[in-house]
RNA sequence: GCGACUAUAGUUCAACGGUUAGAACAUCGGUUUGUGGUACCGAGAGCCUGGGUUCGAUUCCCAGUAGUCGCCCCA
């Protein structure tokens, strides 16, 4: 392989997105209205290395489908190394380490870039950012509750409408009772059977009967009565009783009384069957062409204990910006693009220079962002300039300027000019 | 890991087994030496890679690669 006859790929990384400044833009109007909303709840942020030893992953998952989907290299010193897949465990074991200095409850987040070897396609990518939401050491219903209440908040503040998204709710702690308990199960046929749920709608109807027939022979009938259940208070009375149905309902009056009401009972939830142990939610899109999990989450009380440590209940979600971008996309809600440069300075003729340099710092010392074009092109090319970069004010500098100090400053789009002294200039561009 | 479809300019798309592969939009420049959304003129820029069939392949065939969608898997 010869460098020099080789031309280099101007295309990113497979799986990945470069992020050109408008799309830049948008991926932080993103992040700030996630970060406003977790920050009013009083979550406070974290980050850690891209970095993790592999050990973490197989000790968590215990599975060789781990390896197969992540990032994984042996370092210069013979470390085995993955790059994070999902942030959970990275910050499982940061709870864990500080275990006993760190004052509980805990509501802390963070919006870290995640990698998975997998194969592209329409909303997962190889690498994307995701908002990762926790809430340690409260056992209490609320704080379930109020998990999902920043769930719905952040999807408020996207600007999405109640009958446009809704959210499914679930409880492991159910799922199991009946399983284990009440259906008296196998662990293999619970696998199966869960296995057999997350397929449910890709076969046909009489098919999946049939299949659950085969797994719980004749008490498939209630089985199907507690799946078709869509209202937790409508439950049949042979197991409306237990806990986990009991703190369902506690959970839904809560979310009610804080007036969200586009959630639904969805015994069929079933999420990652690995480290939730209570409440399971996801959030969908509602477009029946386009009907989709968008993120959710779950509560977690076993994970922080993998590392050791004493348990620490946890309860938490995770919402890519892949998918958050499609819903916002489809539903037009999009922001229009702003540049962050307020004024942009045209120089007539290159003696200028200077007289431009001096007014750009001056502005600068003001906190007005400024940017000088230094082309000596002609005056309408300098405009044209501002213009495509979506720079909302210009001001022209030449004879007349250099000799008055008198500016005028242009609004590019609605084409009205403003005449201001330098000494009243900063003010009049924070002002607008 | 498996399957289907696709690959022509920066982008979206045409045409063609044979002389010079076109258009729109975008970019740059000009019409206009102190003023940008329209109009007109001009410029740069392309057949994914390798092999096969053929006198001749961007076109047909095969493989690779990449993209899209689905399966598997799963946040």
């Amino acid at each position: 392989m010869t460098p020099t006859n080789q031309k280099l790929s101007t295309e990113p990384y497979r799986g990945t997105r470069d992020f050109y400044p408008e799309d830049m833009s948008l991926q932080n109007y993103i992040f700030s209205t996630m970060k406003t909303v977790v920050e009013r709840y009083g979550y406070i942020e974290y980050t850690a290395s891209l970095l993790e030893e592999t050990a973490m992953y197989r000790a968590k998952s215990g599975s060789e489908i781990v390896n197969q989907q992540t990032y994984s290299f042996i370092d210069r010193g013979g470390r085995d190394v993955t790059i994070r897949p999902e942030m959970t465990p990275t910050v499982a074991r940061m709870i864990a380490r500080k275990r006993k200095e760190l004052p509980l409850p805990l509501r802390w987040f963070s919006i870290p870039n995640l990698f998975r070897y997998e194969r592209p396609q329409r909303g997962r990518l190889r690498e994307h950012w995701q908002l990762n939401v926790d809430i340690f050491g409260i056992n209490s219903l609320e704080a379930d509750a109020e998990i999902i209440s920043v769930a719905y908040d952040i999807m408020k503040s996207f600007g999405a409408r109640d009958e446009n998204f809704n959210i499914r709710i679930n409880s492991r702690k159910l799922i199991n009772y009946l399983f284990n308990e009440y259906f008296t199960l196998s662990e293999e046929n619970s696998y199966q059977l869960i296995k057999l749920i997350d397929h449910k709608n890709k076969m046909e109807s009489k098919e999946f009967i049939l299949q659950v027939e085969s797994i719980l022979c004749e008490k498939s009938h209630e089985f199907m009565d507690f799946l078709t259940c869509t209202d937790i208070t409508q439950l049949p009375d042979s197991f409306a009783q237990y806990e986990g149905a009991q703190d369902l309902k506690n959970i839904f009056d809560i979310l009610s009384k804080k007036g969200i009401l586009n959630c639904v009972f969805d015994p069929s939830l079933m999420r990652g069957f690995d480290y939730y142990t209570g409440t399971v939610f996801e959030v969908f899109d509602t477009n029946p062409v386009n009907s989709r999990s968008l993120f959710g989450g779950g509560r977690y009380d076993d994970l922080v204990a993998i590392f050791d440590a004493e348990k620490v209940p946890g309860v938490g979600f995770g919402m890519g910006d892949v998918t958050i971008h499609n819903y916002i996309d489809t539903y037009n809600l999009l922001p229009q693009y702003k540049s962050t440069t307020k004024l942009y300075i045209c120089i007539l003729d290159n003696e200028y220079i200077s007289l431009a340099n001096e007014l750009s710092s001056h502005l600068r010392a003001n906190k007005v962002n400024v940017a000088v074009d230094y082309s000596n092109r002609k005056l309408s090319s300098q405009i044209k300039t501002a213009e495509k970069q979506k720079i909302p004010f210009i001001v022209c500098i030449g004879q007349d300027e250099s000799q008055t100090k008198i500016f005028k400053i242009k609004d590019i789009e609605k084409r009205t000019e403003k005449i201001v002294h330098w000494n009243e200039l900063a003010k009049v561009l924070m002002e607008c």
